[in-house]
DNA sequence: GCATAGTATCACCTCTTTGTTATATCAGTA
DNA sequence: TACTGATATAACAAAGAGGTGATACTATGC
């Protein structure tokens, strides 16, 4: 249940948003100013913020460049105003979509969705099922406890997770793991890798369950 | 010099967006079908894709839909259809941004590179001098060219890089490679690991430029 | 200059990685 | 069911990684 900072000093408007985004499954905590939305970002945890542009007691740009300065999260404008200069402002100042009034709801959704979307995949860690690359230190993690893994495993195992859910070739990898310097490997080379991979990360590498195989076609990486 | 890749089949309209958008910096290249499109995705690495919804010989969500199949690219519709449902299935194949027709340009540059700036974000490279570390890739490049490091060499470098100008002490760097696996090493083993990496990413690896030797207190990777 | 502690380099050993070939297993199809 | 091409596994040799102790160098204080 993703939870949703609203900050919009139209309290009619407001309320019909809320009731919208409340049936849709998401959790809003409404804010009616500059000073209250600074403040309810900081006091909770949100997976994404909308955020008017006017707002009583200030402008939306101190909220959006306050949030930014201290996290992450999506922000998205919506207002009143389509003036052209206010939408480049808004990005400017870091925001993730800027929307117009008056906003389609299902649209509004998208573009949340959207946002929240891109911006989990740009997190640092990497991982899919129980294993987890730290792309940061080098590392990688199963429960918790550090797997070893050699360089070329390492790039492997980047290759899928960096590409989860989507279907790799065999040429595709061998490309990615051994192009670069410009050797040429045997045809059964990867299959050899991948054995060695799944015994280190997978929990019964006999029926793998983080890097499956699609015969004919090659492996994907899925987050069961 | 970002390269774009424009798919229209609005020859007028197209050439006043390339116009544009050539005179803001960007390289582009224009296919007018879908087709056409995903040739020349498929010829040639872009940064972002503009893509007409409505194309001759199909529709701009086949294009988007094989686009994301093979890659991250960030995709933006341009189209005529303001319609709320078209918006939310441009979404739903994973576009990163949907524009309405007319767009304003520069409205339409800020969400390129609002797009652009998202997409980049988790792959940050780190550098250092002339020697660059691909996390995303687990690669290290010395002037372009590729340099092998093992999985430690790889890792002390990558402490060096995300700590860059920072005086790191001979304990801390111990502690960084050998202390995860709980293992005590030699007092030597870091003095022979360091002889290793600058032997390998250094110009001269008796002058060292990248990683200094602060006597008596540590090392330093600095971007001279 | 000499002593000293800190750093660099060397030679060496062991264990792992890397890539190969050969063989087994499996899924789909005639 | 037997065949076939694709994938998995096993076993091996060569090269390299990882770690150690001995030795050489180097900056600094006496």
């Amino acid at each position: 249940m993703p939870k949703i900072l609203l900050v919009e000093d139209d309290i009619q408007l407001a309320k019909n948003l809320m009731l919208f985004l409340t049936s849709e499954g998401y959790t809003v905590t409404h804010a009616t100013g500059q000073a209250a939305g600074i403040e309810a970002f900081e006091g909770g945890s949100f997976d994404c913020v909308l955020l008017d542009l006017s707002l009583g007691d200030g402008s939306g740009f101190t909220v959006c460049a306050a949030i930014k300065a201290a996290s992450d999260v999506p922000v998205i404008f919506l207002t009143a105003s389509a003036d052209e200069a206010c939408t480049v402002a808004g990005f400017e100042v870091g925001a993730d979509d800027y929307i117009s009034k008056p906003f389609r709801p299902r649209e509004l959704v998208a573009r949340m969705k959207n946002a929240m979307r891109k911006n989990s995949r740009s997190s640092a860690a990497l991982s899919c099922g129980n294993v987890t690359i730290d792309p940061a230190r080098g590392i990688v993690t199963k429960n918790g406890a550090e797997v070893y893994l050699s360089a070329l495993e390492y790039r492997l195992l980047l290759v899928f997770f960096s590409n989860k859910d989507k279907l790799l070739s065999r040429d595709r990898l061998t490309e990615e793991l051994w192009s670069v310097s410009g050797e040429y490997v045997s045809d059964n080379t990867l299959n050899v890798y991948m054995k060695r991979l799944r015994e280190k990360i997978e929990d019964d590498p006999q029926s793998p369950s983080i890097i499956l195989t699609v015969r004919g076609m090659g492996y994907k990486a899925v987050d069961k």
